[in-house]
DNA sequence: AATAGGAACAACCGCGATTGG
DNA sequence: ACCAATCGCGGTTGTTCCTAT
């Protein structure tokens, strides 16, 4: 089969983002969802293919990404999961709050990967396609029994850090009003999240389409993702098909 | 002060997986 | 069951900043 390109690429803007395209991006995001990234660019008048708008959103301008540098907790526990779970970036990020899969393979080529092979063999320093050349390095892959076991081991050891102040997590608030931002309580993790107070709610799409919008303004968290949801609610003890009849 | 080269980070690309008609 | 569209991931590259010489 041939695979179509992932968008049309004449007139499309490639390279860093604009302010101003950022602006778009998350004023549209914050009405209409992101269920549709292909149609995305074109809905929200942005010249950029759909991919390029996810990868900005997701990486960058999603609301609950945590920034700045990394603590000495999060960087023993990246090591400590890509032992076990070996480039799985994702995965990885995906057991630490607010960081992406991204920030956490560039932390770990530039940081992670010398400290736990000892500084470069050579005094002078090696150039940049020497460099690319060495990260083509093969990794050790698991076993899933191992992954399944480890990563309940870590993230545990990771919430557990997260949960020794009061604050659950903080939240990147440069892009959005103060308020829209609260520190979640506690609370907010151990109470069965009522019905009638849901955080979210069905928009009509520019498109037609039905689409669930968070009342960003009104909740602790937004749109931090679906998987994050959606784990947080089975976590609770939540039913997905009692959860997906609700929309 | 100039500059070469490394570090850091943002973004792109290609491909496999998933989804929906 | 098949196929096309889309998503999401991991690898790679480009750009900017920083630092040593």
């Amino acid at each position: 089969m041939v695979r179509a390109p992932c968008c049309e690429k004449t007139g499309l803007k490639k390279g860093p983002w604009t302010p101003e395209e950022d602006e778009l991006l998350v004023s549209y995001i914050q009405k209409h969802g992101h269920a549709n990234w292909r149609a995305l660019p074109k809905l929200s008048g942005l010249l950029r293919c759909g991919k390029s708008c996810r990868l900005r959103w997701i990486n960058y301008l999603r609301p609950d990404i945590k920034r700045g540098n990394f603590t000495p907790e999060e960087e023993d526990a990246i090591i400590e999961l890509h032992q076990k779970l070996g480039n799985r970036w994702s995965a990885i990020a995906a057991q630490l709050p607010g960081r992406t899969d991204n920030e956490i393979k560039n932390v770990w080529h530039t940081h992670l990967k010398k400290r736990l092979n000892g500084p470069a063999p050579s005094p002078k320093r090696r150039s940049s396609s020497a460099r690319r050349k060495s990260q083509a390095a093969t990794l050790p892959q698991p076993s899933w029994s191992e992954i399944s076991s480890s990563v309940t081991e870590a993230s545990t050891a990771v919430m557990a850090r997260e949960n020794s102040s009061s604050e659950v997590m903080s939240w990147n608030t440069d892009n959005f009003s103060s308020e829209s931002f609260s520190i979640i309580d506690e609370s907010f993790w151990t109470e069965p999240y009522p019905t009638s107070g849901r955080p979210w709610n069905s928009a009509a799409a520019v498109d037609g389409s039905e689409q669930m919008q968070f009342a960003f303004a009104d909740i602790p968290v937004n749109d931090a993702g679906m998987d994050f949801w959606c784990d947080l609610f089975l976590r609770a003890g939540g039913d997905m098909l009692e959860l997906s009849s609700d929309f």
